[in-house]
DNA sequence: TCTCACTGTCATTGG
DNA sequence: CTCCAATGACAGTGA
């Protein structure tokens, strides 16, 4: 199987890049929807309910049920239909796309590539240097390369979002390229990393970029394999000569918007561009936070700098490898964006300055106080929230109101409290999370209650875990409950009553272990309930369908079976006349063969009958008459 | 802005 | 009476 689809692929690829050669567009989705989340978000993303909890692990394994689609075991799917979808996006007659089918071919030869894989960070970092040299070969001219193989860059998912937070603080008026250059490496190492392989990748791509920034095309196209697309190229930017907002105002995708604006602004216009790209680095430095939680500015704040930072791509590498593994890297970051808060935090100081309606919209997400804004005074929102009494349970939408005491009545300490959770909450508006603490928890201390002390670059596993918190973990966390949510809710009643003896908990904490206890047996009991509704319907509809089929085969067997009827009463009449006609009555003449029929009895005899006049006759007399019809003639 | 699917939660019922 | 599972209903959220 594994070498079928290996050729598969390989078969698919050449023939698109024949399609794309000769400018056949063949397919091209929307880079969203076909993009499929890295399998990480399988285990630790909030959606990730069916397989957070024991109950649903314990079910669909001890219970026949099928695997669920966001089970592990789906890994290597994901992977096959991310890889097809990287052959599909190569339709394009585009430059880097012909680079994307050579990634999915090496990949296809390595096998899948999942973004969890342990060679990934392998190949973050055997490839955290080649690119910053391509780089420093691109940009070498009076430009400061600060490519410092940064090891934090490629430690996480989010990395290329922190480094670019250590860029543009550093970004001069002569360097607009530089973190440019920075953010395609990095794009390109998670892409990399990503796709697994690319450490095998051969050379010529980064390295025949000539290290001017005027970039001669010819040069750059001379890859072996990509002469003939060079006049198909020029073509292509001549064609492409509007402007980014219309790229993103009309009805395309994100990825094609990039690639579109990628050719607009062309080698040429790197000084114009240049102004506008350094806002647009700081937009795009933030956008990866602001993409998830702000979906009303996905567009606006995500969209505009992705194309940007494409033009300059596109500007310095012309198209190259770099623009290819930029677009779908960024998207990478910013569906990872969550396993790095610490982005956002160093962000919120140009979050506050873009757009206060961002609060506002964050603010309302999820039903969730935006708690980070507590650390930044400049915030209208913040402000408020501080200088009102407003908690976070009061603030928090969630879904009915809560009836617990606790929510409506927090403790005087819990208002001081929460205040320590900054990210906490920021982290819940953006991934809506309304799920339980993740598998994680399970082995997380008992209690691990947070200081004001601490810094938002603290380490990245305290801050993952702190993302999955969930409000009734946020809740016994201020209410200094030293279980976790998951401890509650499974632990046994008879331990469950031994504790709520042993720890003299006040009658809040007791209501809210209760509360928590229950909400959290209840929400699995729903999603077992609608687990079954959808298992019920899915086996009636079945089941309809196995009635119409039984039907229609019913139908067809009394449609057939009539039918063979008529054919065989047909013979069967025009034998009775040709026996009929052969036969003689006691005056010689031949029998009517309309008024005699034959008979054939039990026993093989076959007996000439007359034949009883339709009307079995409802009366005796009327009978009568007939046979006395009959008999006389 | 509306619709829909998903999810968490509450209230209720029955075992 | 309490606990628990099941389920309908409701509301929030995001696509």
């Amino acid at each position: 199987m594994q070498v079928a689809k290996k050729y598969f692929t390989e078969g698919l690829i050449q023939l698109t890049i024949l399609l794309s050669l000769v400018g056949v567009r063949v397919d091209i989705d929307s880079y969203l929807t076909g993009y499929y989340p890295p399998l990480t978000e399988i285990n630790l993303g909030p959606s990730s309910a069916y397989i957070q909890t024991p109950f649903h692990v314990l079910r669909d394994t001890l219970d026949g049920y099928g695997v669920h689609p966001k089970c592990p075991e789906l890994d290597y799917f994901f992977a096959s239909r991310r890889l097809l979808d990287e052959v599909r996006n190569l339709g394009s007659p585009r430059f880097h796309t012909q680079l994307n089918a050579w990634l999915v071919h090496q990949v296809s030869s390595t096998g899948p590539s999942t973004s969890d894989n342990p060679d990934a960070s392998v190949g973050l970092e055997s490839t955290d240097n080649e690119p910053a040299d391509a780089g420093e070969h691109l940009l070498a001219r009076d430009q400061e390369v600060h490519c410092q193989p940064n090891s934090e860059l490629g430690q996480g998912p989010c990395g290329a979002g922190a480094f670019l937070n250590e860029d543009e603080v550093k970004i001069k008026e002569e360097e607009e390229a530089v973190p440019l250059t920075h953010l395609a490496h990095s794009s390109t190492l998670e892409q990399e990393s990503l796709l697994e392989g690319i450490t095998t990748l051969p050379e010529p791509v980064l390295h025949l970029v000539p290290p001017a920034a005027d970039i001669d095309w010819n040069n750059l196209l001379s890859v072996a394999d990509l002469d003939d697309l060079d006049s198909l190229v020029t073509d292509r930017l001549s064609e492409l000569d509007s402007d980014i907002s219309s790229a993103i105002s009309q009805d395309v995708s994100l990825h094609d918007a990039m690639v579109t604006s990628a050719g607009a602004f062309g080698p040429t216009d790197s000084q114009t561009v240049s102004q506008r790209d350094r806002n647009l680095l700081r937009l795009e430095s933030t956008n990866s936070s602001l993409s998830d939680s702000l979906p009303g500015m996905a567009v606006g704040l995500a969209a505009l700098p992705f194309a940007s930072v494409c033009n300059l791509t596109g500007n310095l590498t012309s198209q190259s490898a770099l623009g290819s593994c930029l677009d779908e890297a960024v998207f990478e970051q910013i569906n990872q964006l969550g396993l790095g808060l610490e982005a956002i935090d160093n962000q919120l100081n140009y979050l506050e300055c873009l757009d206060s309606r961002a609060f506002e919209d964050l603010d309302s997400d999820s039903g969730l106080s935006l708690e980070s804004s507590y650390g930044c005074p400049a915030s209208p929102g913040s402000s408020e929230m501080s200088s009102s009494t407003s908690s976070y349970y009061e603030e928090e939408g969630g879904a009915t109101g809560y009836s617990s005491e606790v929510d409506s009545k927090p403790p005087k300490g819990i208002l001081d409290h929460h205040a320590m959770w900054p990210h906490v909450d920021l982290s819940e508006s953006v991934w809506h999370d309304h799920s339980y603490s993740s598998p994680p928890l399970l082995s997380m201390p008992p209690l691990r209650l947070p200081c004001k002390t601490e810094e938002p670059e603290e380490d990245g596993g305290s801050q993952l875990e702190e993302q999955e918190l969930s409000r009734d973990e946020l809740r016994a966390r201020a209410m200094f409950i030293p279980f976790s949510v998951l401890q509650i809710v499974n632990m046994p009643v008879e331990e469950f009553m031994e504790v709520l003896d042993s720890h003299s908990f006040s009658a809040d904490q007791v209501t809210l272990l209760r509360d928590i206890r229950r909400r959290g047996k209840n929400k699995l009991a729903a999603q077992n309930c609608r687990k079954r509704k959808l298992d019920a319907i899915t086996g009636l509809q079945e089941e309809v369908e196995r009635l119409q089929a039984q039907r229609d085969r019913l139908l067809r067997e009394k449609r057939l079976t009539a039918k063979t009827m008529g054919a065989v009463a047909h013979q069967f009449k025009q034998l009775t006349r040709d026996v009929l006609s052969r036969v003689r009555d006691a005056s010689g003449r031949p029998l009517n063969p309309e008024r005699f029929t034959l008979q054939c009895g039990a026993n093989g005899r076959v007996v000439v009958q007359p034949i009883r006049q339709p009307a079995v006759a409802t009366s005796a007399g009327k009978k009568t008459d007939k046979r006395k019809k009959e008999k006389k003639q």
